[in-house]
DNA sequence: ATTCACATTGACAGCGCTGTCAGTCTTTGC
DNA sequence: GCAAAGACTGACAGCGCTGTCAATGTGAAT
């Protein structure tokens, strides 16, 4: 039932072996071959198997991405970007899901040992995890970060959040406001560290300094993004008038809180997120943010995988941010 | 280098075939065989090769799950279902975007030949094009559907879509409203066709009529609540009082344009949505809006697609739904 | 004791493809 | 015109696993 390869040679009246290299756009084969072939292979609508060629080759066409529990327009723009680039070279992507707390576990080893893929994305948090690049490479896989820092020596997909946070705290700054507050991601993110040296950074360069009890740390979530308004904004005499959120969706919870209070934005308060997720055009007013470049950076992680013996031989790729100034800031209030 | 099968045969002192039976959970071994066969694995390190053993399984233990551009969050959900299911089955998840566009294409059938795997899932809006499933069928490849509608005689997940928007025609009736405003979703999703006719069921049943100009049609995204509203809203002498839209972030668009217009929520307004996504929570005050167990559906989708020969042979599967209240509905004003 | 069913095991032949290597046929350089 | 280099092609041996079928051992049934 199923047409082989060999019933392709027959009916082009070659070798097992030409018609493979037609399949695979080997170098020399004489084009009436090459025509001959591909007639026979389309006439006869030949598919070739998968396994099979895997297991000749030893490869698969294969490409995982690990992920834990990301935000959803995150992992999603960045699967799309990776989809795409995926196939367009003939590969399939696989999602592989792991959670932080087993990269430490006993079953992580074996796990990936029996991934059987040609190539590995780690994308945040998972990127921070030492330990888990660490075993990847003692299996001799091979993989590419996505991550906001340039660690290790594996090929690494960035964008500078650091630099971006830096702008970000210059747009507030440049729009007169001295009294900032700043809501923090988790630790365990690298991301959030390098934004809050970004923002840190961009505060003492104009000179001002960063109250610690204009600070607080959240976890990436709306609610978190409540609670840290609720207390930068406790007293009315003495509150912050802007805020940058190091997402979107925190920065979400400050507006969601504020506009309970009647605090108006950006009148009274600015805020600004991280990110550029969905949410950012939903709220009201529109959220300024930064936009990652992650359709591209999902396609640029498989792009370095692929790209085994491409001439770009550059170990990172760092990708463009973008300051995205919308309606939620504006100038501080001269008081 | 690599530990075959062979290897581990030759520790455990038994043949090929017996190891394979172990390592596949096949019946008919002894006791003590079966461990001696795990401790030598393991004690090898030994890691099945997919590929081998999908040539000569004729099995790839990839299942595809075969989407085009739906919300970010709905797909999210869809996926970490689908790929717990196959995880516990020892199964992995391929993406695979198909541009419904190219359904009628020329190309779409090599491709799915091409696909290799043991089930493929197919996704809203995916699921209304009856060209693709035909051809599955004529491929002979196995599938399941996520749809709104049970069509065809392919396994089907679905949620009652229309039941889901009577119960909320009813909520909006009972809090007083007779005014209400529809806001479609393209007809090409027969889901949107599914909620339009529930409301209006809803509304008749209650003796009602559903005027033709407070019925706009959007496309899902939150731009076309804002035009909807905008026109739903445009003459304040005549406005509904209250709003139904068939996804939250057409609701989301409605409740942007009402709070720009000073129009209160729930006071003024009454609004809803349908899907239950992350924006319900945070849009303010928060949506009132349709739970879909979107999560569940993936890992029935998957369970369809591996219980072959279960005990379990309904050809579909219904799920529940949930209509969750919140805060964007309230009674209507007593004018 | 003898037969028979069934549990347990192994030998062996591919699954459909690609890598290797060797063979033939053209070019090219001088 | 002749050798060397290159272009093109095919034979063949596996890749690592599972399906088939036959061989053996074991206890129950007669």
């Amino acid at each position: 039932m199923k047409t082989t390869i060999t019933d392709v040679a027959k009916q082009a009246g070659v070798s097992m072996k030409t018609v493979s290299r037609v399949l695979n756009n080997e170098p020399n084969v004489a084009k009436v071959t090459r025509e001959r072939v591909m007639r026979a292979a389309s006439e006869l609508n030949y598919t070739p198997n998968l396994a099979a060629r895997g297991l000749a080759s030893s490869r698969s066409y294969l490409i995982a991405l690990l992920y834990d529990n990301p935000s959803p327009s995150y992992l999603s723009n960045l699967q799309h970007g990776a989809v795409e680039a995926c196939r367009r070279n003939g590969y399939h992507l696989v999602l592989e899901p792991i959670p932080i707390e087993d990269v430490e576990g006993p079953g992580l080893e074996a796990r990936l040992r029996r991934l059987s893929v040609d190539g590995i994305i780690i994308t945040p948090p998972l990127s921070d995890a030492d330990h888990l690049l660490k075993v990847l490479s003692t299996l001799g896989l091979r993989y590419s970060v996505v991550s906001p820092e340039d660690i290790g020596e594996a090929p690494t997909v960035f964008m500078d959040d650091s630099e971006a946070a830096f702008m970000m705290g210059q747009h507030l700054i440049e729009l007169g406001h001295t009294d900032i507050g700043f809501v923090k991601g988790p630790d365990s993110h690298s991301s959030s560290v390098q934004r809050l040296a970004g923002f840190t950074s961009a505060m003492k360069k104009a000179g001002l300094s960063v109250r610690d009890d204009w600070m607080f740390s959240g976890d990436f979530t709306v609610q978190s993004g409540v609670e840290a308004a609720r207390k930068l904004l406790s007293d009315p005499k003495d509150r912050p008038t802007a805020i940058f959120a190091s997402n979107d969706d925190m920065a979400a919870g400050v507006m969601t809180y504020a506009a309970r209070l009647g605090v108006s934005i950006p009148d009274d308060l600015s805020v600004c997120g991280f990110d550029d997720t969905p949410i950012a055009e939903i709220v009201w007013p529109k959220l300024t943010t930064i936009a990652q470049p992650i359709h591209e950076m999902g396609k640029q992680a498989v792009k370095m995988l692929i790209d085994r013996s491409g001439k770009d031989r550059s170990r990172y790729k760092m990708l463009e941010f973008e300051l995205v100034k919308r309606d939620s800031t504006g100038p501080a209030r001269s008081s």
